[in-house]
DNA sequence: AAAGAAACTTTAAAAATGCAAGTCACTAGG
DNA sequence: CCTAGTGACTTGCATTTTTAAAGTTTCTTT
């Protein structure tokens, strides 16, 4: 049994809109789907399991109902017999590109190289 | 013992930058410290905690630990006797903001109603 | 001496995560 | 028919993380 808390009936922590957008993508998880629905052309389930992160397959098959909860994506079947599904992220889930793309470049400036040094606060690869 | 993985000692999943930068602010609480030490004005721990999230008091600690080992905070005295620490965002840290106002304005749009201004620090639902 | 405050830490329970294995619906081959 | 194989999940269970509550430490004030 599952809990798929749909949009509509979650209770926010909090009025501030980071702290809301957080209940939603506060894990290590979410975002890589969309970057890879976005970015990668992946839209199977087994192409999405395979990015490069290696998402467990029950992380990913409940953050996919999540996010289809949310309105941000939406499946559809590309084949009958037997049925397959196809992931597409909705208008509302494109939206995010923004804020992928400025995490991104936060994290290409702050992240880069493999290994980060505290001491000479040198990065490394 | 609590671990506080350092910056250099830790092995990132892939070359990332999302996934990356995930790995360090992945969860529900990291951002709303960031927040709350950029546009807030809150800087002692007691100040911290009394967001309106109501962050636990051992999360947090860890929470500042982390983000003291990536160098994006820094902790001063201000005052001795009993002495007592401040905490401010190094440069670093405050480059997080294009990343704040990106992640605020998607849950603004999207997430219905979290209003939240950085100027007058103002939210209401 | 007693009470209070700030900044944490500890403890135990609850929830989330990660890994391996299993299920289900079919299809293709022998 | 029987067996193997594929895609999309689901289940079980051990491990890790999060949470709420209570406790600790250091020093000041009454």
């Amino acid at each position: 049994m599952t809990q798929s808390l749909k949009a509509g009936q979650h209770q926010f922590r909090s009025g501030c809109s980071i702290s809301r957008t957080l209940e939603l993508f506060g894990d290590k998880w979410t975002l890589l789907v969309v970057r890879d629905l976005m970015w990668h052309g992946k839209h199977t389930f087994q192409e999405l399991q395979r990015s490069d992160e290696h998402v467990p397959s029950n992380i990913l098959s409940q953050r996919l109902r999540r996010l289809m909860d949310w309105g941000l994506l939406s499946r559809t079947p590309y084949q009958d017999r037997p049925v397959r599904y196809a992931y597409h992220l909705t208008g509302k889930g494109r939206s995010l590109e923004p804020v992928l793309l400025q995490v991104m470049a936060w994290g290409h400036e702050n992240l880069d190289g493999g290994l980060y040094d505290p001491e000479t606060g040198v990065s490394k690869s």
